[in-house]
DNA sequence: GGAATAAATAAACACCGTTCATTATCTTTG
DNA sequence: CAAAGATAATGAACGGTGTTTATTTATTCC
């Protein structure tokens, strides 16, 4: 009996049409100019059938933001490569401030917007951004363990340093940073400057 | 001639109900689910009639942030009030965070939300943060020039410690920080601790 | 008081997310 | 193989959004 797990397969397929033609028009227009009948045109189908993969835009957005995380991660396996611990931490602050950069509008719906979130509320799990979490967690663990931080715990480490950087970031992305008037082509280079200083001046 | 004055006055004064409602219904229910419709429901006035003082949602959406960083500037004022900078450095960064719990949606339409920035992009002002602004920049050049914190400039300093409370506070909305699993109740008090943290680790 | 001006509105436009009754397609059964 | 049943896809609609326009109502000026 084949058919049942074609239709399987047909179905994961069918979801997969939806979330990598989503995924595409996020990135290319940012999540508030996309919507339902635009994704339904894109992969010529019609609004409705979305329905019938997806219970509303929030799921949808849910699976998209998984594949993003799942971007996140490659990236952190990629650029965090040296042995020491200390290094590893400066080389994922930079992956990270480097990926919100290179991926602005993924980064938007991974950590900024309101939705999926209230669907999750329910979930209590949200997994997608586990593996990325971890990676910075367990490098912060290490760390503290070893006194090489100025850091109470390990809590306070892995959190401190992430709201520092996407701080920075989302400062940035919803140009409220503009305040500073500091000249806006410089701005990467110096909040990146910025987090190097702030590893610094962390370490013990 | 007082025609014209009252005229003048009337404008003023329609504006101000205009703001004053959506204010309230922003507090009250969050930036998202407040429509132009709402607004003029509240106001007994038809939507139509909005658009005759505001040329779109995003202009209303900028007096409305103008009001509310007004609050947060009186908001320095009452709790800034030591006369020894690192001190105020403490309050101001505390008053920041507090601000942001006691008016979530209001840090939200300041901070965080898109609108009305794009707006504001062609002005190349966005006024209304710049008393709040001051506030930290000023504290924060003391201290770099007095050299009682490890910044190697006023703006570094001054833009570090904005983006790591804010950081923490838009995780902190937005429900990103839920994927360390703290508890929930326990969150503003060890945020609270964390930003205390860093402007203990960042004195000299 | 009547013409000119200003203010307010009802109605419409073009979207949005979502639902539902209907149609088309595929699978199973007699 | 054809008919019956299940599944997939859709067109049309619902109630919402921000915004515009033609029309009506109110005010000012002569």
């Amino acid at each position: 009996m084949g058919i049942t797990e074609r239709k399987e397969r047909e179905k994961a397929e069918m979801r997969r049409r939806i979330v990598d033609a989503a995924i595409d028009m996020f990135v290319a227009e940012g999540y508030e100019k996309v919507s339902i009948r635009n994704i339904a045109d894109k992969i010529e189908y019609s609004p409705a059938t979305i329905y019938l993969y997806y219970k509303d835009k929030d799921e949808l957005l849910y699976d998209v933001q998984a594949e993003a995380f799942g971007k996140l991660a490659a990236y952190f396996k990629a650029k965090v490569t040296a042995a020491d611990v200390l290094e590893r931490l400066e080389q994922l602050a930079l992956a990270y401030f480097d990926f919100s950069q290179e991926y602005q509008e993924l980064y938007d719906l991974m950590f900024i917007i309101k939705a999926p979130m209230n669907t999750v509320e329910e979930d209590e799990e949200w997994k997608n951004g586990l593996e990325a979490f971890s990676y910075l967690r367990d490098i912060m663990t290490e760390c503290v363990e070893k006194k090489l931080v100025r850091f109470p715990d390990p809590m306070t480490a892995t959190l401190s340093i992430w709201a520092f950087i996407h701080g920075f970031i989302s400062l940035n992305l919803r140009c409220r940073i503009k305040i500073a008037q500091l000249d806006v082509l410089a701005l990467p280079a110096f909040v990146r400057s910025c987090v190097k200083h702030y590893v610094e001046t962390i370490k013990a």
